[in-house]
DNA sequence: GAAGCAAATTTGGTATACCAAAAATCCTTG
DNA sequence: CAAGGATTTTTGGTATACCAAATTTGCTTC
């Protein structure tokens, strides 16, 4: 069952409890307190930590601990703008490559989406929507462009989940997605590439909202050190 | 002195011994041998090696020693493909965002490299080229393109090292990086776009033909494991 | 009472020892 | 002599102990 590493178990661990806020951003993410409390050694959590600071989730800072980042609209944008140009590309490639079971992998993905999109909850629905996007990346052939885009995809966990589960955008997130296979389907490349860019369009503007609609509650003064 | 960490340190030490040739692909990479050898404990080798699997020089592989990687021009291909998305990106921004201080800065390091280009050796000319790269996208103004972009530069640098050492089309690059320049300067998206594409593109012919021209000599029997 | 310095505590960095899994080798058997 | 299995060895994974740097707190002094 435990397939995956210990030190990768940690991270999922933590990585949830950064996404649902038991870990609100600032937070010092201590080696020794999270080693004892999940019953395992520093070693392996820190490796945990690692991951999490190659996907953005937390700090890593020179002889202080880590702490949970708060990531900033222009952060989250900067993330999407890299994001936009590697899925257009997957979008390319994927009508010029991909085998037709690739799409229609792709395609079920969408569907699956579609019917449990009332049944589920925030966070599952979110993570069907990730492995759509991954699927695209994955579909076009390139390794490396799948790789890159899964560590971005992953630094946007947080800021997603929360625009997410703060707006529901769910028929435009749905149509949006069909057009998206359908391009595929045909191998319009144009098409897909339009469809796919004016996606994370929307993904740019629904955040922008989000960061928009708590930056007042956001009186948490974020200590003034440095 | 040694502002940087120490697993830092030794990941360098043995990137220049990668690239060097002193451990060539396919040699394992053994965290007690390594660590004995530098006279380091096995800890911060453990992150050094994790550094340089982030950097494609090695591959990590579950429950068995990681190994030098021996990138196929496939995977080359694959990391070039990614890499012009993202400069082409990063030159359509820069001519967007980026400061006439800065475009200079970028034309500074290809004079600087027109200057030195016959009296350094290949490695430092190469670096040269490596930061020319990087001053572009890092001007683009987003951090999160930087980075990425950076991570794939490391990646490449084998490659590179090896195709820049055999064919030197020194005259090229030299009026490329110029082309680029003056597009730049003159804020003209389209162009700066097309020439950094056409740019990567001479990178993926050269590095083919490098790749074809070791293919014969490449007789060492890539161990029939596996 | 405030400011500065020193000591103690907190925290990440490093070394080392132990463990489990996998690979290789050697012995045994057909 | 070959093939298969068991044992030994090699190797990465994990735990723990120690160290050095940095922060914080409390005492002393002005």
């Amino acid at each position: 069952m435990t397939d995956e590493t210990l030190p990768e178990q940690i991270a999922t661990r933590l990585r949830r409890d950064i996404l649902r806020g038991v870990l609100p951003p600032g937070t010092a993410v201590k080696e020794r307190d999270h080693a004892a409390e999940l019953g395992v050694s520093r070693t392996p959590l820190r490796e945990a930590i690692r991951i999490l600071a190659k996907e953005g989730l937390v700090q890593l800072r020179p002889a202080r601990s880590p702490i949970v980042a708060k990531p900033s609209f222009e952060e989250v944008a900067d993330n999407i703008e890299v994001m936009s140009a590697l899925e257009v590309l997957s979008a390319r490639l994927t009508c010029e490559r991909a085998s037709d079971a690739e799409i229609e992998s792709i395609a079920e993905v969408a569907d699956r989406m579609a019917e449990l999109y009332d049944s589920l909850d925030m966070l599952d629905i979110f993570e069907i929507d990730m492995s759509f996007h991954r699927a695209i990346a994955r579909a076009a052939g390139n390794p490396v462009l799948a790789e890159v885009h899964q560590s971005l995809l992953a630094r946007l966990w947080r800021a997603r989940y929360l625009s997410a589960s703060r707006k529901r955008s769910r028929e435009r997130v749905l149509r949006q997605h069909a057009e998206i296979v359908a391009a595929l389907r045909a191998r319009d490349a144009e098409t897909a590439q339009a469809q796919v860019q004016a996606h994370l369009d929307h993904l740019l503007v629904n955040v922008a909202d989000f960061f928009e609609s708590v930056k007042d509650e956001d009186g948490e003064a974020p200590e003034p050190v440095e």
